[in-house]
DNA sequence: CGAGAACTCGACCGCGCGGTCAACTTACTG
DNA sequence: CAGTAAGTTGACCGCGCGGTCGAGTTCTCG
């Protein structure tokens, strides 16, 4: 419907509104990891020290503010992976990798954006770009590793995306007692990837392009 | 707060009244299933060909028809589990008891309350009790498989409860497109439960009373 | 069959949400 | 320093939700 826009080559901002933008990623940011994607925009407001008003002259909805803070997070994952591939050991920097999208799924639930469920996200084309990007760089951190032998052949790129979110769901409903658990699980998430005497996995991987 | 009105040794229900009921939780799961703990209460009271007062003759609150649900699903799988637990191997039998709980999981997020985070549940007597049922059947489960040395020495039957919602959430985004995706997941945890070669976990597993 | 208890029903209530807008304030520019 | 475009604001709107209730209906049992 909505062209995306993508095009923008926007006029610069006022400085004020500059600092009020900034002012209200870094509140729903931290407002979505308190209550989740139900977080009032209310809220955010308050918190921001701003009009409620001010949040929709930023972005057009609720949608649009969630979609900045993915992409934002999607582009810092991309950026980890690509670094963590000019480092040493393949198996250790896949680990690392898991690590930091484990840490950051614990903050927020964005693995609805790392997906194809995004057909009610008003701006798609920044999030596609953006998981395109990270996937790439991941599916290169896994190649490596396989080739290494550090994980069994028939994981992708796509597999190790999708797994990374789930030692945060496990470890989510205990979240407040054990606000590390989910080191547990993504270390057995990680085991699951190991070579040796894996099973045969029943169900071809996503392909990376549809993720 | 409210006692839960636990001992009610409950005249029984009219006739009809007793296949509403029927009706109401078949209509619940349904939609709860389908559009998740959003659902509405209209919609389940449409879908079950019933007003929507009739629902709350039934069920106080919302969340005492999830909570219904849920110990209808806790009891299921207690039941499952100690059937597998006659059965002969003790790998394959928690392999067999992994998928009916991840597939169960791939119904409808009931995770949260497989764990601590009841404190908004009206009735937490009735969900503590199916729970603590379910933790020790499959604490067994665990237990007799670790003995055998099919699963690593350092996972509790906690660990498994948590663990089972994994798949469902790793392959959710994809769902829709690849509804069996699950299957693969699960089987990575699986694997990531072997003993052989495990690296040391970083965290030590919830008490079992906690979960 | 008739009385009354048990149950059903949907209009209704209050609330909090995402989103709008016209009046106001503020930062930039010449 | 004025003029104006850019940005801010909070009262306001419509909506859909969970939950209530009294009038109406239906089962049950003597």
């Amino acid at each position: 419907m909505t062209p995306p826009e993508s095009s923008g080559p926007r006029r610069p901002l006022r400085a004020d509104a500059a600092r009020n933008r900034e002012l209200l990623l870094a509140a729903a940011a931290a407002e979505f990891a308190e209550r989740g994607v139900d977080a009032s925009i209310a809220d955010i407001a308050r918190r921001a020290k701003v009009g409620k008003g001010t949040v929709f002259n930023h972005f057009p909805s609720k949608d649009h503010l969630l979609t900045a803070i993915a992409v934002a997070r999607l582009d810092q994952l991309t950026e980890s992976a690509e670094s963590l591939l000019a480092g040493s050991d393949p198996g250790t920097a896949l680990l690392d990798f898991l690590t930091l999208g484990a840490e950051q799924q614990q903050q927020l639930d964005l693995s609805a954006m790392f997906a194809g469920g995004t057909a009610d996200i008003q701006d798609p084309a920044g999030v596609d770009q953006a998981r395109e990007r990270m996937v790439r760089a991941v599916d290169a951190l896994v190649t490596r590793a396989r080739e290494q032998g550090a994980v069994r052949p028939d994981i992708t790129g796509a597999d190790v995306v999708l797994l990374m979110c789930a030692p945060a769901y496990a470890a989510g409903p205990l979240r407040q007692a054990y606000p590390e658990l989910w080191r547990r699980y993504l270390m057995v998430v990680f085991d699951g990837l190991r070579p040796e005497g894996a099973h045969p996995l029943p169900h071809p991987p996503p392909p990376l392009g549809h993720l």
